[in-house]
This record gives C-alpha cells, structure tokens and sequence, in this order.
DNA sequence: GTGGTTCAATGGTCCAACCAATTTCTGCAC
DNA sequence: GTGCAGAAATTGGTTGGACCATTGAACCAC
C-alpha cells in the first residue's frame, strides 16, 4: 500500500522565496553574471524577514546557482528556470591508489559514451569550437614541452557540450576534482599525461567524421594511457595511505 | 600564473561549523538516521549565533545530508565524512523528455561498464547475493505480474557493488533518483519495464561465467528497452510541458 | 487501552543592530 | 581636468533576543 496522502505542507517560507526569485529571474532574463535585488530589498518586497530570503539565497549557493560578495552583492552563476532539476551527488572520497582508479573507471564509462555521442550530434559550430580547444591545446603542449591541464580539460569539455548532454560534463567534472584533488603534482611521473597528447587529435578527426565507434575507440585508448601513467606512479611511490 | 596564494579566509563561520559538525559526527561514529545536537546547544558550544548554525544546516539539507524536522530534530540522512566530495547536478528542463533521456544516457555508459566489471572481479560471495536478487526479483514479476522498481533496482545495487568500484552505485543511484522524481507513474505505458525484465537474467549469467563482453552487450539492451518505453510515453501523450 | 490536554523541547521566522568587505562619492593636491 | 586618498554609502555576514508552529512525551480522565 503505498501513501497516496502525501504530508502536507503548512510551511514553505524558503521555498515560497526561491519560486518567487525563480519567476523574477525569468521575467527578467537575467542571465550568469547579472546582480540580483539585495537582500534588504528582496525581505521588503517579498514581506518576509531578511533572515528567511537568506536562507533561501544560502539554499542557491550551496546548488552553485548563485554567488555572495560581500560588500558588492548577489550574482547569477548559471542559467536558473523555475522548472530545473537539482540533484545533490554527494561521493565518498578514495584518497588512495584504488580512490583514483575508480575515479579513472567512471571517466572510461562516460569519456567513451561521451565522445560516441559528440560525433553522433555536433553540428558545424560545435566542431569548431573542439577543433579551436585542440589548436590551443596542442601549442601549449609545443610552448611547454609537456601536458597542460588546464588546455587538456577545456577540449574535453568542449566534446562533452556537444554531446548534448549536460550532465556529462557535470559528473566528469566531479571525477576531475576528485581526481585532482589527491594528486595536484604527478608524484614522480615526470611526464604524466604526455601519453595521451595523441589521442587528442585522432578523438577529433574521429568525431568530424561522425564516426561514433571510432570516437569511443579513441577515447579509451586515451584513458588507458592515464590508467599506465597512475600505475607507474603508485609504483615508484607507495601512496597507500595519504590521510 | 596560477594562484597558489588561496585566498586568506578572514570570515568563514558557516564553513567553520560545517567542519567542526563532521568532525563531531566521525568522532561520536553517528550514522544516517541518528539526531545531531540542537541549534541552541551547537550555537552554544561553537560560540557562535544560531543563525549561523542555522545558515551551515541549511546547507548539509540542501545537499541532502542532513534532514530538519520542526519540532523534533536534525537529523543525519546520509553518511557524512570530512572529506566528501559535493557536487550538485542541475540539469535544465529535467522533467521533460530531454532531460529523462539525458539521464538514460548516463545510465547507459554506467551499467555496461559496471556490468562488464563485475563479470570480471565479481566473487563466489557476490554472485550468490547478486542470484539472491535476482530470484527476488523474478518472484515479485510473477506475483504481481509486472515489474517491481524496488527489487529491480536492488539486482542492480547488487551488479554495482560487485563491479568493485563504489562510485557507480553512488552516480547511478543520482540518476534513478532524477529519473523517478518526475515519473513515479508510468505515463501511459502500462507495462512499463516489462521489456527489461528478460535481460537481468542473461546479464547475470554472463557475470557467472566472466564474460565481461556479454555483460556489457546484454546491459545495453537492457537500457535500450527502456529507452523504448520512455519514446513510447512520450509518444502517448505529448509530456511537452509538466509544470 | 483510548482519546484528549498540558507542557517542554525544537526548528522556523522575525526584528534590530552592528561588523566587514566593497563600491561609490567627495574633495584636495597637482 | 587628473589622480588619488579618505569619507560615506552600500551590501553581505553575524549577533542576540524574541516569538511562533510543530512535535513528542507525560499526564489524566473515561
């Protein structure tokens, strides 16, 4: 017997708030970057103490929606419409060895489906905007002589936007943090990621042929390269326990 | 340059609390379900307002960490620990057809590679809990004759678990949680799932016998009957806009 | 036992003030 | 007029205290 009486609701203040500031958003067109109405402002107009509209605003933070300067003001961090979905992901930390594989599974799992999907759906403008990540990405790795995050993390992201769906970016950029959060320096692999550098092209060229199974073939050579770089690594220093 | 001068934190109470409440959670071991201090004791102790306190709660409940119950308590919803990793996903317009299709994809990159996974790490003592759900499960679609979500989604809990890597069960349980929000009624399709039902099976006799390849081709066509009875909904009655 | 009543505990809201960071304005030196 | 230092206003962050609404336990009449 399932309830079919949900519990009602007498009281709602914080919810009823962010409703009202998700319709103003809307008809305002407000869109990442704008400032939004104070906080004293909101409280009047909205007849509820400033204590409860911050509440709500501290709701929208903790979502990444939003974000509070002190002294300057609240400002839009994304795109926010009154019938969006949120769902909190919450993981466990693996701060280990067998922590950053399992973060390298997930990115095996989604990177391949990813890029299958990219070469399936990107349009004229998408390929050029991946094509423009690549050229960046391969003159810092000439410039630099090795691997640059930072150029390497912004193609993939262009590839997971045109795979059109959005929450691939979302979930591998959680893997990314996990990932890099243990492991800022590539402890004692000297050239970490330089293996992949190649992989990067023959994504491309795959992906502007519309070739899906070629795409994801790439990809996972791409992630297996890393997967040898983190074992090398675990070999040359034993990071069992980094507490 | 990058900055590895993080800015200094002058001010950063709500923070601090939230620190000092998972400290105190993993010194006193409490887990999901059990109540935390009160506001006015917390505040008390931390010295520190109530709205503070309240301010940091506000942000454990948005991420569904922590559950308030007016009149009674806070209490722990989920398993807490300093260094977990919060990422909220928002997707933008999840309760139409894009956005539950945007979560199936997700689902399809997983469950293959999980599957493929556990066919291979998968031990004498996980496959005999895995078998265990699935009988569960085959009884409950010949007794109600249809499929039951709460078992189905225990088989799988069962595969993810046995794949090694507890990242899949934690992404994966997201996007049923996304997915189910906006759809607890099978809209139209009456027999909603009856589809996937055959291919629990195959999937787990392809991890009885290892065979990595089997699982994951199997799994996909899981997914892919469910993908045809989502079109199939969609097909029914133009769910363009559910407000 | 059953069903109400009372009452203390607890989260939800409100108010008024002040603190801290930021932005804007003002006025002076040049 | 320009440039810059300091004052003033703006804005989010914090505090303390008060009261409301809900919950749950203790208690009591029946």
């Amino acid at each position: 017997m399932t309830d079919l009486l949900p519990p009602i609701q007498t009281t709602a203040r914080d919810d009823a708030v962010l409703k009202a500031l998700a319709g103003f958003v809307r008809q305002e067109a407000l869109g990442p970057g704008e400032k939004l109405p104070t906080e004293r402002i909101l409280a009047e107009r909205l007849k509820v103490s400033r204590n409860t509209v911050r509440e709500a605003l501290t709701r929208w933070e903790g979502l990444g929606l939003v974000e509070r300067r002190q002294g300057s003001g609240t400002y839009l961090k994304a795109a926010v419409s009154p019938d969006m979905l949120h769902m909190p992901l919450t993981l466990a930390g693996g701060n280990d060895f067998a922590g950053l594989m399992a973060t390298l599974e997930i990115r095996r799992a989604l990177e391949s489906e990813a890029a299958a999907l990219c070469a399936i759906r990107a349009g004229k403008s998408e390929l050029a905007e991946i094509e423009r990540k690549l050229d960046l990405m391969e003159e810092a790795f000439q410039t630099r002589a090795g691997m640059s995050s930072d150029e390497d993390w912004e193609f993939h992201q262009a590839v997971f936007r045109a795979s059109g769906n959005p929450l691939f970016e979302q979930i591998i950029a959680a893997m990314y943090e996990m990932f890099h959060r243990f492991w800022e320096h590539p402890l004692g692999v000297r050239d970490f990621g330089h293996a992949s550098f190649p992989y990067h092209r023959t994504i491309f060229d795959c992906i502007a042929a519309h070739d899906p199974d070629g795409a994801r073939a790439e990809a996972l050579k791409l992630i297996a390269t890393v997967e040898d770089d983190l074992k090398r690594g675990a070999a040359n220093l034993k990071l069992s326990d980094r507490r």
